[in-house]
DNA sequence: GTTTTTATATGAATTATTTTCATACAGGAG
DNA sequence: CTCCTGTATGAAAATAATTCATATAAAAAC
């Protein structure tokens, strides 16, 4: 078969499937109804078969029209990040390194090394992205991030990996907390205490996945709260505890008055990771990012 | 930007990129070279940049260039694949399950999964592929393949993998060798036999990665052979000991007169995992060929 | 239940785009 | 230097996409 399938038969099943109908697509593409329903009805005619059922005025899409959303999915924001590229390219820039990071630890370290990189590499912009359908590996795979910062690496053909950053989750309780200056706690220690972490599954995070789900120990309360700052108010407080790393911790003390203290007798400890697609490592400006990220870590 | 790169643009990219020149590449597009040249001319212009430094008359990519090509690389298959399968979908045929295979038992495992599934499901294609560019999990993120046979499964979103079948791997002797009737052998009695494999990386093979390399032995020949009955028959005439799966070695018995013999004390086991996208696991299709495999199984 | 609104489909006319044709121009081989 | 072979280019031709006007029908409103 010739090449039937274009890129704008992809952005109309997009479009109707976003808002709902080809009248409604139709503005957000600068076209008309008509052309929509003209593009659609020749491609179904090429292709021998529907996209939609037509129910009454409405366009639900046939297993082939889902398989187009689907590819519509891959596709698309392919093609768009690619126009981004170039438009960067144009004006001079390199381009745009895309990060994806998996763990709260790993925002707070990618903090750190921003700055002397966007520094040294004023041509290239970062955007950080925390959502991926199919995980930090999927969206490496995909091209949907170019850099993935992530406790959990994976040795496969294709992508590579490399520590990056090792620290201990610690708990941290404000100044009043009796366990402010234990050298370690154990987890039934936590059993009457209130909780806080980040807003994520209880799988993703250290202080249960490592310390007090292997002890079948819960706390008293779990609370959630998405800004550290005012984790570590909280915190301060006396409303309950936490857990960060410790170098996070420490430099909280001047703002807060918190205080670290080790998970177990011999402590969490954890090791950021950074992967990159085998094929990009030569990349100037990512080469130069990983240069960036074991400086930091030394 | 408005959206200016079609899929034309990367058929181009990609045929010149193969064929070498935009004349040679015109003849495979079926459009003649000034069809081509203005395309990527207009192209340019509106991306603002050069796709090809023009040198003489050769084209060689620039970045934006190389871009494209990569962009071409990962889209037009996923085109090409969509349009095979609405031919098929026209045909009133399901569609074709792609399945990769990592490792040779992997091969042989499929085989007497596929022709009962062949059988059930007379609407759909089986299709397998054993090489991939970014390993299997790669491919099944990028919609190369829709199911991977493998004995490394990984449990990541977006992605389900279930065990499929057990099987040990044992060492295969013939009937005048004098390990025939061991109960099971040491890594060291290996030092001074040949071993036949099939031609794939030592860190690939199990007899290596998990019963000679950690015992450090070295057999003392290590022979290439590509396909298992020649290397059954080898191993029936007393030309060198081989490692296969035991159901495969009992099942040869009829044909050749070979012998298994357990790899040290407790055996080598390993374990088949059948991967699938989350997203494909509705599939009645795809759903019924695990089926099949847990039928298979028990 | 009738009317009004809102959706898609369709044919013809129009506009835009792609493709070809003919040819200019230039690098590389002999 | 000349011939061969490649790309670029402008104008013409062919093709394709888009709009406009309108038909048709399903929901929604009354």
């Amino acid at each position: 078969m010739a090449t039937v399938i274009e890129r704008i038969h992809l952005e109309i099943m997009r479009a109707v499937h976003i808002h709902g109908s080809l009248t409604a697509a139709s503005g957000k593409l600068n076209l008309t109804q008509s052309a929509l329903s003209h593009s659609i009805l020749k491609l179904e005619n090429q292709l021998g078969l529907q996209v939609w059922r037509r129910e009454g005025r409405r366009l639900l899409p046939t297993q082939a029209g889902e398989y187009l959303l689907g590819l519509a999915d891959r596709i698309l924001p392919q093609f768009e990040q690619a126009e981004e590229q170039f438009e960067q390219y144009a004006r001079g820039e390199r381009g745009t390194l895309r990060i994806g990071i998996e763990c709260h630890p790993c925002y707070q370290w990618l903090l750190k090394v921003a700055a002397p990189y966007l520094n040294a590499w004023p041509s290239v912009d970062l955007d950080v992205k925390q959502k991926f359908l199919f995980g930090g590996i999927g969206a490496l795979f995909s091209y949907d991030i170019d850099l993935l910062v992530t406790p959990d690496p994976l040795f496969k053909k294709g992508l590579i990996f490399e520590p990056v950053f090792d620290y201990e989750q610690v708990l941290v309780v404000g100044p009043e907390h009796p366990l402010r200056s234990a050298a370690h706690i154990e987890p039934q220690q936590l059993s009457n205490e209130i909780l806080i972490t980040y807003p994520v599954d209880v799988e993703r995070l250290d202080i249960f996945a490592h310390f007090l789900t292997p002890a079948g120990i819960s706390p008293r309360r779990h609370k959630l709260i998405e800004t550290t700052e005012i984790m570590l108010q909280m915190v301060t407080c006396s409303r309950g505890v936490a857990a960060l790393p410790r170098w996070l911790v420490e430099e909280s003390t001047k703002k807060f008055s918190v205080f670290p203290v080790r998970l177990g007798k011999s402590g969490v400890k954890k090791q950021l990771y950074l992967g990159i697609r085998e094929t990009d490592a030569d990349i100037d400006y990512v080469e130069a990012f990983l240069e960036q990220a074991r400086k930091q870590r030394g």
